[in-house]
Order: C-alpha cells, then sequence, then structure tokens
DNA sequence: ATGAAAGCGCTAACAT
DNA sequence: ATGTTAGCGCTTTCAT
C-alpha cells in the first residue's frame, strides 16, 4: 500500500475503506510505526505546541499552575514549552519568546501577572494566539482570563470581622503587579463594605516572597499602633508573617490572625494550617488552556468566547481567631 | 545570495567570506527572520530537545528539580519535555515516552528514584542515551548518578548523638524505591557507626508524603517506648511529622527533634525551622543534563564517563536539641 | 478508494 | 567561497 494511505489512516480520513485501514493498523503494531512529529508540523505549519510563560518560579503557585497546565494540554493531545525564567532582563524574555516561535506554537499562555506588555508586541507581530491573565487587549487573537477576587477577598474581610477584628492590616503585593493592586482595591473596597476603616500605615508594599513576609511583620510591629488581623496579598507573604510571628515569641493567631491568598499546597500544611483564599491553580490552567484552545482550533476572524472568569472563595483553617481582649 | 549561504552563516560554518556573512546577518535582522526547527530537526535527525520524566510532582523537591533542569538545559540550547503525570499506570508511562520517541528527544533523565525498569526497555529498543539514579544498567547508552547519602545521613545522627540522643526512630520511604531503600541502609549503617542500636519498632515505612509523615508519628507516638528524635527518609515526611506533632500538642524540638532530607526551598520557612540533610536540586539537574549532553554530543562507542557523585549535607536549623531530661 | 507526486524549510553532498 | 540539488517524513492536491 502506499504512503498516503498509511497517512490517510492515522489521520482518520474516512476516504479510505475499513479492511485496508485494519491492515494498515495491524501493520503499523508490528513495525513499531510512530510518526515523525517534526515532518508533521513542518509540512502542516502546525506544531500542537502551547507555550506558558510565568515568572518567578520559587513560588509554588507556578509550579503547580504549569503542572495543572501541561496535564491537561498533554490530556489533549498538545506538548508544552515552559518559561520560567527570570522574565525581569529583556534579553531573557527575548530569548523564551524566542524559543516558541522557532518551535511554531499555537498559542502562548502569558500568566506572568502584571508584566505581560513587553512578551505582548513580539508575539502579536507574529500573530499567535495568546492569553493574559487580568490584561485586557482589544485584539482578537488575545484573550482574557479575568480573576473575580472580590468574592474570597470580601469572604476574608467578613470572617474576621465576625470573628471581632476591626484592627486589620494588608500586605500588598509590589507595585508592577496589576494583580496585586487589584486585590489592594478589593481588599480596600471590602473593608468599605464591612463598614470599616483602612488605617494607611496599616497597608504595606511587600514582594509576595517569603523574605517579604518577614519583613513586612517587622514594619507592622515596629509602628505605634498595632492591628489583630492581617491580609496578604499572596500565601508565601503570610507564610512568611507566620515565621515571622513565631521569631518574635508571638503566637498565631492568639496575637495576630494571618490570611493569605493562592491556597498553596502547602498553605494546609503550615503551623498552624493557613486560612487562605483560594485561588485555584487548575481552574486558571483550564481557563488558559480552553482559551488557547478555541483560538488555535478556529480560523482567525471566528466569533469565539475572549473572556474567561475565575473565582476565589475563602478556605478557613487555623490561622484566624478573636483577637485578644484589649488591654 | 543562495539558501546555502544563510544555513551555513547561521551554523557558523567557516566556509563563508566574512563580507557575505555580515550581510547575510543583517538581512536576518531586517527581516527578522528565525530558522524553523522542525525543518532543522527533520533534516538533521537531532532535535536538541531532552526529556525528563519525574514522578509525584506533588512533592516540591520534583518541580524544583524539573527547574533547574530546565534552566540548565535552556542555558546550552536544548528544550526539555517533562513527563510528571502518574507514573505509576502503565498506559500513561507508554504514553509520555511516546511523547518524546514522537519529538526524537536525544535524551531522556529517568529521575523516578527506583521504579525506572519500566521504561528502560521501552527507550532503549530505540537506542536513546538515558541517565539513571541509583540504578546501574550495562549499557554504554545509560549513565547513573549515584547519591552519596553517607556523608548526610552519618553527620545527621552524629548531630543527634552529639545532642546526646540515642534513642533515634526513621521514618523510611515506600519500599518499592530504590533511594528509600538505600537511605534506610545508610541509617543503620551510621547508627552501628555511633555505636547506638537501632530499635526495629522505630523504623517504620511511609510513603514519603505529608500524610504519610503524620501517620507515620501517630504509628511511633502509639508504641509502649517512645524515641528522642527521628529522621525521616524526606522533607515531606519530615514537614508531616512537624504538623503531627503540633496538633498532639506537643513541640518541636523539645518533645521530639526532628531531621528531613532533601533540603526543599520550604524546610527553611516550617516552624521551627527543619533540619535537614540537602541533595541539591541543582548539583543533581547539572549530573544529568551533562550525563546527556556528554552522551548525545559524542557518537555511539565513544568511551565517556558513565558515573556521576551527587553528595549530601546536613543544614542544621532549628528542630534539632538537646532530649528532654528522662522522666 | 487508492496511488503518484509535489513541497513544507532546512542541511549536506556535490559541483563550480 | 558560493551555488545547485537531493532528500529528511510527512500531508495534500491531483490523477486514476
Amino acid at each position: 500500500m502506499s504512503i498516503a494511505t498509511v497517512s490517510r489512516t492515522i489521520n482518520a480520513s474516512p476516504a479510505v475503506s475499513e479492511k485496508l485501514a485494519k491492515r494498515v493498523w495491524q501493520a503499523i503494531e508490528e513495525l513499531n510505526y510512530f510518526p515523525n512529529t517534526h515532518a508533521r508540523s513542518l509540512v502542516s505549519g502546525r506544531s500542537r505546541i502551547l507555550g506558558i510563560i510565568v515568572e518567578n518560579i520559587t513560588n509554588p503557585f507556578f509550579p503547580e499552575l504549569i503542572s495543572s497546565f501541561e496535564e491537561i494540554a498533554v490530556a489533549h493531545g498538545y506538548e508544552i514549552l515552559v518559561s520560567s525564567t527570570n522574565i525581569n532582563s529583556p534579553s531573557q524574555l527575548t530569548s523564551c519568546v524566542r524559543r516558541m516561535l522557532e518551535r511554531k506554537v499555537e498559542g502562548v499562555a502569558v500568566l506572568t501577572f502584571g508584566s505581560e506588555e513587553s512578551v505582548l508586541d513580539q508575539l502579536s507581530v507574529h500573530n499567535i494566539p495568546m492569553v493574559l491573565a487580568e490584561f485586557h487587549v482589544e485584539d482578537p487573537k488575545i484573550s482574557t482570563i479575568l480573576l473575580d477576587y472580590s468574592a474570597g477577598i470580601h469572604a476574608a474581610v467578613n470572617h474576621l470581622a465576625e470573628l471581632g477584628h476591626s484592627r486589620i492590616a494588608f500586605l500588598a503585593g509590589p507595585k508592577e503587579l496589576h494583580s496585586a493592586t487589584t486585590r489592594l482595591e478589593n481588599f480596600e473596597q471590602s473593608m468599605a463594605d464591612a463598614g470599616l476603616t483602612v488605617e494607611k500605615p496599616w497597608v504595606i508594599r511587600c514582594d509576595h516572597t517569603l523574605k517579604g513576609g518577614v519583613a513586612g511583620f517587622a514594619k507592622l510591629w515596629a509602628l505605634p499602633e498595632r492591628p489583630t488581623a492581617v491580609i496578604c496579598s499572596n500565601d508565601m507573604t503570610a507564610i512568611g508573617v507566620l515565621r515571622a510571628v513565631y521569631m518574635a515569641g508571638l503566637r498565631v493567631p492568639e496575637d495576630l490572625s494571618v490570611i493569605g491568598l493562592d491556597d498553596i499546597d502547602f498553605a494546609e500544611f503550615t503551623l498552624p494550617p493557613l486560612t487562605t483564599i483560594r485561588l485555584s491553580r487548575v481552574d486558571l490552567a483550564k481557563a488558559a488552556f480552553d482559551a488557547l484552545q478555541l483560538q488555535a482550533e478556529n480560523g482567525a476572524g471566528a466569533v469565539i468566547q475572549r473572556e474567561f472568569l475565575v473565582s476565589t472563595s475563602l478556605v478557613v483553617r487555623n490561622s484566624t481567631a478573636k483577637p485578644a481582649a484589649r488591654e
């Protein structure tokens, strides 16, 4: 039989008779044959590869996100190309985008949460479908994942208020991150809704790292007036606070209630187990994949869904409790 | 100028005059050209892709390992293909190896620490270079990374002995894992060297997970005779123990000294910070990459280094202290 | 329903 | 030193 017939069989073309197809599959089995994806990509122009760009791999949130994304992609017959190298340096960014271009990725999930501008140009020139988090662009090739922090942050503030807290601090993320700003705004709104006032000195910019959390707590505790609870812009910050509180000879939640955001796998195993606002990696990864797949498998110009929503929710564990009676 | 000249220029062939080369590079700049890796791979038969297979992505050790491996590989112009899906199911394993075969990987790092047999056959049939951890095979295409646990485990036992502990337990990993068995053997040897006896009931098989650590501690504490210190086969187990001790209303290190193994990034931020035996992901990733690169870039039959050594060392933090005075 | 043939973008052998 | 050409393994017309 001819090479073309084999190709048609593998690609499930209807134009091949059943018995010939059966023979082909048999031969494939016997010869242990498998197609060469490079040849395939070369002729078809498609690669079945998706790219994913994240920042700051030292935050477990991102490995967890990548794993989820990978799992979904592989299940759908895609391969993934990861770029987690330091996005800060422009030359590294350029080379990581180039790697993706060279391998002819069919779409890229840019999940850097706030520093996507530089990647955008490079990729959009080549007309590659993209999906961004919390960053809306007027381009049919670019989808957006909207993160609804309000549900989770509202619940967190209300949870503290119900416990009797009114002196609530917020350890924010870096200014450059859109997501960090959005989280802070949501906190302020939630406080207002709960009839609570935000004390300016209790809003401290941190950097979403463990060390940042340690430093943030130190600044907070050096203040003349101290809060009885703190909400952190992410779990790493919260875990840093847990650590700093312990080192200061104080106790969570007796001396300070702490709430994180992300619900990384470890949050369940901190001491005490961390009350946190869950931002599901699985949901996020799924939204990113769906967006990319929709774009990749529909020709340009097709009208498709371009906004995806991922929500948040509060997970109550043991790092929050009633405030100590005022002295 | 001709296409061949461009190809030669890009590949730095010496047979191209300087001024023509300059013009080529200029044109490349202007046209924003970049080579198609699929076409390249097709003709050259090489892909510049390396595979890495790990198990149990929920243990942060593995994401950390993958990141390191990726970083090194990318720095050397390689791309990586990760397989972290459940290695337990044979069908998943087959399909993950197939993915790698289809993309024509030039080598695969099998870092499953003990369940590599099934992958071996599939890959060695296709004559793909491999590197395994702690698993020696007589095949010139297969390198081995020897993990020297003795240094770290000896130091750990001695550290406890010097603090005054003699009642030391060991929470081992699953029997199927070669590495878990090796670790246990090293513990037994180190105890003997320190003149201490290993109490059989105090050696408990766990499964290298947080939950396993919690369960392991429960079993240990239910015993009529209790140890004053415990060494765990990995950090996840140790962190589980930390958690279980806390839940039992006891304290580390006052009631029990705990030592882990791996030194994952989080070990520094547990409460209390975990004393642990460091097994460097960077060293491991580097050894794996070096082994693969050596094999990929030397023709078959070349005599090359096929054994790589990665060592361990003790990192003392705050989860170990003198045992409480015997009651 | 099947086969023959062209061509995807590149490299390498061969020619000049 | 440069250009011409064949062919890597596949998909996709176009014939039959």
